[in-house]
DNA sequence: CGGTATCCGTTCTGATACTG
DNA sequence: CAGTATCAGAACGGATACCG
């Protein structure tokens, strides 16, 4: 596993730099910003939105969350497994049967990341407008103008 | 305005396929995942949140964003202002002045990514304790496993 | 079935230099 | 101040092979 690199270590030394507007800590290094980091991954937001209430196979959660390759959906669910978002329960059957499911802290996270989904699909015809008009502008801005 | 439908749930039709428990559409080709790429995106969420009703400047906007580069604040800055969610306004003035600011459809999004970093910070001990409990129970599987 | 290990191309990102 | 351009290195992610 090369990947999973966490040095969480924070602590606040030098001067008070200035964070008027802002009240959560935006440092890098911070907690927040590591735990949003993977919160917001591309991957994780896809499984933790697809494990609504009822637990899935490993297989199950392939199949669902198209284009992901076996390996990040390994990767993810231990992420996800190490920061006690979903629990892995493994069946000693034949064939093998592994379950994942949301915790409840993870449970608590998917209702605001199904926010977002519903936000998304509600919007998805004013991003597109958006991009097309922004798109049309530039093309347009493009030709009138001198080409180096 | 235009778009008040959303035909997110259009897959009953032909022969059932497995779509049975998801409602949103989970293929990597769809308009709903590109979006969501974008804004899970890990710059794109801090930006977001950052310019909260205030409009701010782009080297505000980079102290504010620890460890962004010059070259991906400009890059999320592109990519908001094409999807609709930000505006650029530029001042006809010396030295160059460059405002970003929520437009009403990012205002929304941003109602929704603050319920996210609001969860984190809610949960972040949470977290850091299943890591550390996970971390050591490995830790200790490690120690009693034989090595290859 | 449900992984792990390895290789390897692609994408992403930061550093640097330069411009209006 | 607010960018653009370029380039090398790191991280991401897929394909493949193999195991319990």
């Amino acid at each position: 596993m090369e990947e999973g690199t966490s040095k969480s270590h924070s602590h606040r030394e030098g001067t008070g730099r200035d964070y008027e507007a802002c009240q959560w800590d935006t440092r890098s290094d911070c907690e927040v910003r590591q735990i949003l980091d993977r919160v917001a991954d591309k991957w994780s937001l896809l499984v933790i939105a697809l494990l609504d209430e009822r637990s899935l196979r490993f297989t199950e959660l392939r199949r669902k969350v198209d284009g992901i390759s076996q390996r990040m959906l390994t990767v993810t669910l231990r992420q996800l497994e190490r920061d006690g978002l979903v629990e892995r329960t493994v069946h000693a059957v034949v064939p093998p049967r592994v379950d994942y499911a949301l915790t409840p802290l993870g449970m608590t996270l998917h209702d605001t990341i199904q926010a977002l989904v519903t936000w998304t699909e509600e919007n998805q015809g004013r991003i597109a407008a958006a991009r097309a008009a922004y798109d049309t502008r530039r093309m347009r801005e493009g030709e009138s103008l001198p080409s180096p």
